[in-house]
DNA sequence: ATTTGTTATGTAATAATATAACCAACGTCA
DNA sequence: TGACGTTGGTTATATTATTACATAACAAAT
């Protein structure tokens, strides 16, 4: 969570642990029905990145995974790329940092406004996607996968300052 | 320039030297006139840009920088910046690599359609502005910047599929 | 219950990307 | 001239991510 002002940020998107819990169980029954295997360190991946309160670093993930010490790069680097793939999380590119996805149907792809101020993000639907890939097809692009992130300032960030 | 496939990629983006010589001149022009200094490594790193034909990283301007042997990431990484504040590059946040801007006026701000084939881009204008903002505002956020990254085939390389 | 193929993990090393810190050189303009 | 702000050189290091290869866990069929 990078802070690029010193007023308190007491608004946070902090899931509770009860919600946490649900989510996880949640993503578990998610795998199952994929027949995917949600094992102990992409569960642990998936815990640490809930309980972050807004986009979380790889080697953040890497220093928290244990209680004592850090856990391997290719551990944590590879349980993210399958919670990715499985549409749990997202990743932000322009923040190298990673994110629970939020909403219901895990689609694997979305929007993103990213607070400069307190660091946290909030997911959109991408508006008007037909446009966007209207626009690609003016030259005959066809779009696989949008890409987008609007940085600003939260309302709560607005109200601070 | 990254190639996911083996076709060969003959339609490419390239400038003609005299059509460079004249983006340098541009350039140039253009920091005269806003006061700021087009210095060698500044001029060498936007040249290097303009030579390649798709998004470029950073650490292959390093490479080709001097004829004989690399350049230090920092000279670099500051002429980066330089350029990127100056509106005569953008950074591709998905690729971490750089591009020339290809709208006259320099926008600090474009969307890119990168073809997940050939790796070149396109600069399109973002679609839709308002309707994201207008999407951010329902709770209150207010957007500085749009990152706007679409990724897919572009028309060749549908074709040579 | 063993074999076998597949998927997942462990481990060490290293690659790729980017910045910090500090001082020297240069420009400019009072 | 000399004082100041900007730019650049240099070394080191921080951060982000992957390769390569060995081992373990699991599933499914024999």
């Amino acid at each position: 969570m990078s802070h690029s002002c010193e007023h308190t940020h007491d608004h946070d998107h902090h899931l509770k642990p009860d919600a946490r819990a649900v989510r996880l169980e949640a993503a578990q029954a998610l795998c199952l029905e994929a027949g995917e295997r949600m094992t102990s360190s992409r569960l642990r991946t998936y815990e640490l990145i809930l309980e972050a309160n807004a986009p979380i670093k790889a080697y953040d993930v890497i220093d928290r995974f244990h209680p004592d010490g850090a856990a391997k790069p290719p551990t944590v680097y590879r349980a993210l790329s399958f919670l990715e793939q499985m549409g749990l999380i997202h990743r932000i590119e322009s923040l190298n940092a990673f994110v629970a996805c939020d909403t219901h149907d895990h689609k694997h792809t979305a929007g993103f406004l990213l607070c400069e101020c307190c660091g946290q993000s909030e997911e959109i639907a991408i508006p008007n996607v037909p446009e966007i890939e209207a626009s690609a097809a003016k030259t005959g692009f066809k779009v696989n996968h949008i890409t987008l992130e609007a940085r600003g300032l939260c309302n709560a960030c607005q109200a601070s300052h």
